[in-house]
DNA sequence: TAGTAGTGACTAACATTTGCCCACAAATG
């Protein structure tokens, strides 16, 4: 079994124990285990072998023994156990807006519902509404979120879907009268790759207003609530979008409480409480009675806590709040430091722009140098380059650095194939005489972990590769993309000082936030890249920026921050030492 | 269940809004 896997099984059992009624710290360390194998950014089959399970924060000698038991069985005779008692089916109910776990254990105890066809029978019949506490508004309203279920799904939504939505609808609501300031909050601000719903803020005296017009938008379908301060409502694209208004005095407790994370939020009112305080998204209350202490500013609520400004990206309770606490947050990599962009396509194979219009743009955008990384003859289906056409190419490079003059520089690279069987595409005398080589894995994604990775390690190994491109090749949100054995290639990274991209393709964002973190752990070089096929692309690039700084990542270990001649000396070291 | 203190017991997650039924469950970060 893989991460994905344990920490799967580790969530549906969350969900059993809730519906079973456990206690609710039961539940939370089963969640907590959950979270802690996903995002651990190590191949859990590795550290089970290390015998250091337990060193996993949210691990302890129970579940280190369920871990190891699975890893060895592929079963777990704890959840067969519990399976007699709560059919695993329950959970797929909890997906239904508006069923918790109390609801599920009713349904299931009273009218022997065990799946979600069941549920939309007894409703259909009209025998929710005969149960306590439910009723035939209760009962519609289950209807229409099943239905609402089978539409769209409730899968997470992409950030780069979510996003530009929650632009458009911000931009509107900003040009609303008495509008003092507008935020997207959440998971979004957040950025992570995926996200459940689009949290939007706004500071305005009069909150009635703005809520009208929100609720009032073509794109809503339907309006899942509306009270004076909170409203939430279903875009027709299925995408759910929450609106919170407050006055501008409470801007700062506000935006802190939207953007979460939730177990953020929780460490933060944690240590409100020890001060006296609490803490709710209007202000400070002294425990013991007295006045609001009021936040305009998110610096102002972390300065009351005695912490400095910890920036969005990091604030996961992954150990921010001990890293603020103890003076030593990172430096994060901001979008302004970058000065290259190291991969990207152009009409010579399957981009939709010519050589000097991407450099040109690129320039424009800010970049000193870029690469032009064409994919290579094996990868037929996007019109890859062979050696003959590759030398074409060279010239076509060169005449445009002698028109663009000395103040920016197009390096001549390959977005190379590593095919199925391990082989590069093109012979060690070609890349030679190339600027910049990038690896790739295009196919044969599916192959066994150990084949795949040595596929990558061959590539790292081989002495004229420079960087690896989208590591993993996954795509979000369905593709999962090559099982690699992450630790193997992030040590070869290290110890070759090949560099590892950060594609910033919202659609890729490969390597993902965890990996980067393990990779700055370890001293990698990565670059941040957003693969352009077209001009327009670039302005992906803030996504894996965002990727990069939820990896922890300063400019340190960015190599689109060095000015060229240092990435030329530390791709000429790499290539003869 | 994890973590801690010390081998079996104790403690440990915050704070709110909304809908709908009539006191509470669900959902939000």
């Amino acid at each position: 079994m893989n991460n994905r896997e344990v920490a799967d099984l580790f969530e549906k059992i969350a969900h059993m124990l809730s519906i079973r009624g456990d206690v609710v710290h039961r539940v939370l360390a089963y969640q907590k285990a959950a979270e802690a194998v996903r995002e651990l950014g190590r191949d859990i089959n590795q550290v089970y072998a290390e015998g250091r399970l337990t060193e996993i924060a949210g691990i302890g000698s129970t579940l280190a023994d369920k871990i190891g038991e699975m890893l060895t069985t592929g079963e777990l005779e704890f959840y067969e156990r519990l399976s007699q008692e709560i059919p695993p089916t329950l959970v797929d109910l909890l997906r239904v807006e508006g069923m918790g776990p109390k609801r599920v254990q009713q349904v299931y105890e009273t009218l022997g519902v065990t799946t979600l066809a069941e549920l939309t029978a007894v409703a259909r019949a009209g025998k929710l509404k005969e149960l306590p506490r439910m009723g035939a508004k209760s009962e519609q309203r289950l209807l229409t979120a099943i239905e609402a279920l089978a539409k769209h799904g409730d899968d997470r939504t992409p950030i780069g879907e979510a996003w530009p939505v929650a632009q458009a609808i911000l931009a509107e609501l900003q040009t609303l009268p008495g509008v003092v300031n507008t935020a997207v909050a959440g998971s979004l601000r957040r950025m992570r790759e995926t996200i459940g719903d689009v949290d939007l803020l706004v500071a305005a005296a009069a909150a009635e207003p703005i809520m009208a017009h929100f609720c009032a938008m073509p794109q809503v379908e339907r309006i899942n609530g509306r009270g004076p301060t909170k409203s939430s409502v279903i875009l027709h694209s299925g995408l759910q979008v929450d609106l919170r208004v407050l006055p501008p005095e409470r801007w700062g407790t506000l935006l802190s409480y939207f953007t979460g994370s939730k177990n953020h939020n929780v460490r933060l009112r944690e240590l409100a409480l020890k001060q006296g305080l609490s803490l709710n998204e209007h202000a400070f209350t002294p425990t013991t009675g007295g006045d609001e202490i009021l936040c305009a500013s998110e610096e102002a609520v972390y300065a009351t806590l005695g912490l400095p400004f910890i920036p969005p990206t990091l604030r996961e309770e992954r150990g921010e709040i001990e890293a603020a606490l103890a003076g030593s947050l990172p430096q994060l990599i901001q979008q302004s430091d970058l000065i290259s962009d190291l991969h990207m396509h152009t009409t010579w194979s399957d981009g939709k722009m010519s050589v000097l219009d991407m450099a040109r743009a690129a320039q424009a955008d800010g970049l000193r140098y870029i690469a032009i990384t064409d994919h290579s003859v094996s990868l037929g289906i996007a019109n890859g380059l062979s050696v003959e056409r590759l030398w074409q190419q060279a010239e076509e490079i060169a005449a445009a650095n002698a028109q663009l003059g000395p103040d920016f520089r197009i390096l001549h690279g390959t977005e190379m194939e590593i095919k199925a069987d391990g082989s590069l595409d093109f012979p060690d005398e070609v890349l030679a005489q190339l600027d910049f080589v990038i690896a790739s894995l295009h196919t044969s994604l599916s192959q066994p972990r150990d084949q795949v990775t040595g596929r990558l390690l061959n590539a790292i190994y081989n002495p004229h590769v420079d960087m690896i491109a989208h590591p993993t090749g996954r795509l979000l949100p369905d593709r999962p993309g090559a099982d690699l054995d992450m630790d193997q290639v992030l040590a070869a990274a290290a110890a070759t000082g090949v560099i590892l991209e950060v594609n910033a393709n919202p659609s890729r964002l490969d390597l993902r936030d965890s990996h980067v973190r393990r990779a700055v752990e370890l001293g990698v070089k990565l670059a941040i890249n957003t693969d352009a096929h077209h001009v327009n692309h670039f302005a992906l690039r803030h996504y894996g920026v965002a990727t990069a700084q939820r990896g922890w990542a300063t400019a340190v270990a960015i190599v689109n921050t060095w000015p060229l001649p240092k990435l030329l000396a530390h791709l000429h070291r790499n290539r003869h030492g």
